[in-house]
DNA sequence: AGCACGCCGACT
DNA sequence: GTCGGCGTGCTC
């Protein structure tokens, strides 16, 4: 890999999947030493060597082609330091740090095409007599050509038909279309529309005057910006603080300096109240990537920022490599969650990319959360990033009055229902009222799985070591592989008829409270009821308009989300989050504790919120009942740092997956001797995944800790070199640095 | 994406 | 036989 390599892989267009893998070419003698990873290069490509542009991926001195095979790099593209160059340094800056290859970085970085050229948008326009069409498509009848007539005939009814159209639904391939041309009948008409995608009609009605916290927050940061210093900032408000204020202050402010700004927030969380207030203040200059927009979609909100047509994006974390011409802003809201992290590799993380990107391109990130991140709120301690706490309600909401209620004193009492007594009062008394109520339950998983009542298995998917869920009354669905099978009648382990179904946790509830209050409307939100599209705006703006006055529903109906009239939040069983496997489980339970808890009482009535639980004496519990952030941050770091866990120290997990088990786990011990003999000193492992097995795929995991990236960094390349020339037959290796799903 | 190759029916 | 249409597969 050192100067003077005789060849190079190219990566042609990441844009064209079928293109997706690199070719070898020879380095001429001119351009030896010049060329490096990363290179611009021009090559020609095909058997009509067509000029094509490419990236270099790696150099090499071997190739196992034959010589005469390869050709020659023509040369290096010219031109100054354009976006481009800045998204392969991001490219290389990802792949270094979460592995894989470059082309897969690339992919990452680089908005995929949906076609060739999405903007170029190709229409098949008739240009003789229908009657002169319908004689060709009769000549083409008789001298066999089928494809031909096919369009023919449709072109004799339609005057204009798009090449999508054709290629897709006639299934024709774009010679036919080009011969159909060349024989006079049409033309090609090329439009360059860009695909807007519809954009909410709202205006924002009052302007909004800043609070004393808010203001010093955003004066200080914009001190920052004149005196052209950027920064890294946190955030830490509590719910209803006004952060959303604050960003659009700082966006404008932005704005006025000539730069963009990107807005990210977590995928689940595109609050409609956000986007409002964004578009109310900004107008067309915004734009929203969603995951519902196609990839030409995509591509044509990248353009759009590139000739400067837009000034904001706001989207999840894609949205992170819009390539503006001068991002000034990056705004990362929720910043402690889940799905900023890519969950496919190469595994990289928003935060660390966002704080990347905004150190090559001189911009400023801003992070928010009521909830902060251990990452965060320690680099926030260490002085490492600015810290700005924001203590009150925005709204002068009162902050909700939240008990705990034991759970395991409540059955002593003999009290065996999912409602504690407490919760149960407080209840009748909003429903009374005419208050709203809302009802969480943290439960993943179990729904709707068939077990059996005498010797208690549970119908397992054949593939993958989960539960079956039971759909439509005799359907057995797996979630992870989407196997299908009848629900026996008998149960396969014993014999015995009595095979019972338990409920979904959130389906369960419901029933009840329809039992106990026959003439309230509830409604309920979970992944069953939120798979059809735009159920998920349904159901919130139903319950948001009063048509129900419960609504009960897992983590969706805690993410930020204002309902003014909601006075009582129960949290049904809080511990449930705390039993899984992974050293994130606190976090994950006190973030979405606090978080529900912080939805009662956002209006002007005080709110109330109850939180049962098992284990009343849990940190995590107690913490977020009390709101007290820094309480939990010390324990969990304590524990933290004792465990040696993230970001205490840094954490890479190796995941093996492989059909057969004993092969899968003989390359996950060889390859824990071939780390432990690189020198690495904390290896746990190897040992079965969590679920140990997904889609007919066994799946085994090694963890290795160490303080520095870079130690770890360089396991992960050794092992990639290992696995080179090991014999995978169908196993493959992903790496994820600081994981925050251990699998 | 583009281009060659090979298959298949039509026509001098 | 040869010619041209049309699908398929490869491109370093």
């Amino acid at each position: 890999m050192e100067k003077g390599s005789k060849y190079a892989d190219v990566i042609i267009d990441v844009s064209i999947d079928k293109l997706d893998r690199p070719f070898s070419y020879r380095i001429p003698e001119r351009l030896s030493g010049i060329i490096c990873a990363g290179s611009r290069v021009r090559i020609p490509f095909g058997a009509g060597n067509t000029e094509k542009k490419g990236y270099v991926t790696a150099l090499r001195d071997t190739v196992d082609l034959e010589e005469d095979k390869i050709k020659d790099i023509l040369g290096i593209v010219e031109g100054s330091v354009t976006a481009q160059d800045v998204s392969f340094e991001i490219a290389s800056y990802i792949r270094e740090t979460y592995g894989g290859t470059l082309s897969q970085a690339l992919k990452v970085v680089i908005p995929a095409k949906a076609k060739a050229k999405p903007i170029e948008l190709k229409t098949l326009v008739r240009k003789m007599e229908r009657e002169q069409i319908l004689a060709l498509a009769d000549e083409a009848f008789r001298r066999k050509q089928t494809a031909k007539e096919k369009v023919l005939r449709a072109l004799a009814e339609n005057e204009r038909i798009p090449n999508s159209w054709i290629t897709g639904k006639l299934g024709v391939s774009s010679q036919t279309v080009a011969s159909v041309v060349k024989s006079g009948a049409a033309y090609l008409e090329t439009s360059s529309e860009y695909r807007k995608p519809a954009i909410a009609d709202i205006r924002e009605s009052e302007p909004v005057s800043l609070n004393d916290g808010q203001n010093r927050i955003v004066s200080s940061i914009c001190s920052d910006l004149d005196a052209g210093l950027r920064g890294t900032y946190l955030i830490h408000g509590v719910t209803g603080s006004g952060k959303t204020e604050v960003y659009l202050r700082l966006a404008q402010k932005t704005l006025l300096m000539g730069k963009q700004v990107i807005f990210l927030i977590p995928e689940i969380a595109l609050t409609y109240q956000t986007l409002a207030r964004f578009y109310g203040k900004f107008g067309d200059r915004v734009s929203v990537l969603n995951s519902s927009m196609t990839p030409g979609e995509r591509f044509d909100q990248c353009e759009r920022a590139k000739n400067g047509d837009i000034d904001i994006i706001i989207g999840p974390r894609s949205a992170l490599f819009t390539p503006f011409p001068n991002t000034g802003l990056v705004i990362m809201d929720e910043e402690h969650e889940a799905s900023y992290k890519s969950e496919s590799t190469p595994k990289y993380h928003a935060r660390e990319v966002a704080k990347k990107i905004c150190e090559i391109s001189g911009a400023s990130l801003v992070m928010g959360s009521a909830t902060p991140s251990l990452e965060s709120y320690t680099a926030a301690l260490s002085g490492e990033i600015k810290l700005f706490e924001l203590n009150e309600r925005a709204g002068g909401g009162e902050l909700a009055q939240t008990e705990i209620i034991d759970l395991r004193k409540e059955l002593s009492l003999g009290n065996r229902s999912m409602f504690s007594r407490r919760l149960k009062a407080l209840m009748d008394e909003k429903i009374s009222k005419g208050e709203q109520i809302m009802l969480f339950l943290n439960r993943r998983g179990f729904s709707g799985q068939i077990s059996c009542r005498e010797c208690g298995k549970v119908m397992m998917c054949p593939h993958c070591e989960v539960p079956m869920s039971l759909h439509s009354g005799s359907r057995l669905i797996c979630h992870y592989c989407g196997e299908v099978t009848e629900k026996p009648d008998t149960c396969p382990s014993c014999g015995s008829k009595y095979l019972a179904a338990i409920k979904a946790g959130t389906e369960q509830v419901e029933d009840r409270i329809r039992k106990m209050y026959p003439d309230v409307k509830t409604l309920r939100m979970d992944k069953d009821t939120t798979s059809e599209k735009g159920a998920y705006d349904r159901i919130l703006s139903s319950f948001s308009n009063g048509e129900a006055q419960i609504l009960i529903g897992t983590q969706m109906i805690v993410k930020g989300h204002d309902f003014p009239n909601v006075t009582l939040v129960g949290i049904l069983v809080a511990d449930l989050s705390l039993g899984v496997p992974d050293y994130r489980a606190s976090e994950r339970t006190f973030q979405l504790i606090a978080q529900a808890a912080g939805r009662a009482g956002r209006g002007v009535k005080p709110g109330n919120a109850v939180i049962q639980t098992y284990q009343p004496d849990s940190y995590a519990i107690v913490c977020a009942a009390q709101q007290d952030y820094g309480k939990f941050y010390e324990e969990e770091m304590a524990y933290r740092e004792s465990a040696g866990y993230p970001p205490a120290t840094h954490l890479l997990a190796l995941q093996l997956f492989g059909q057969d088990e004993k092969k899968t786990s003989l390359l996950a011990s060889d390859l824990r001797d071939v780390i432990k003999s690189y020198g690495a000193k904390k290896v746990l492992g190897p040992a079965p995944a969590n679920i140990a097995k997904v889609k007919d795929y066994y799946r085994y995991v090694i963890y290795i800790k160490s303080p520095e990236v870079s130690e770890l960094t360089g396991i992960r390349t050794v092992s990639e070199e290992y696995l080179e020339n090991a014999d995978m037959n169908g196993m493959f290796v992903q790496f994820d640095l600081d994981p925050v799903n251990q699998i």
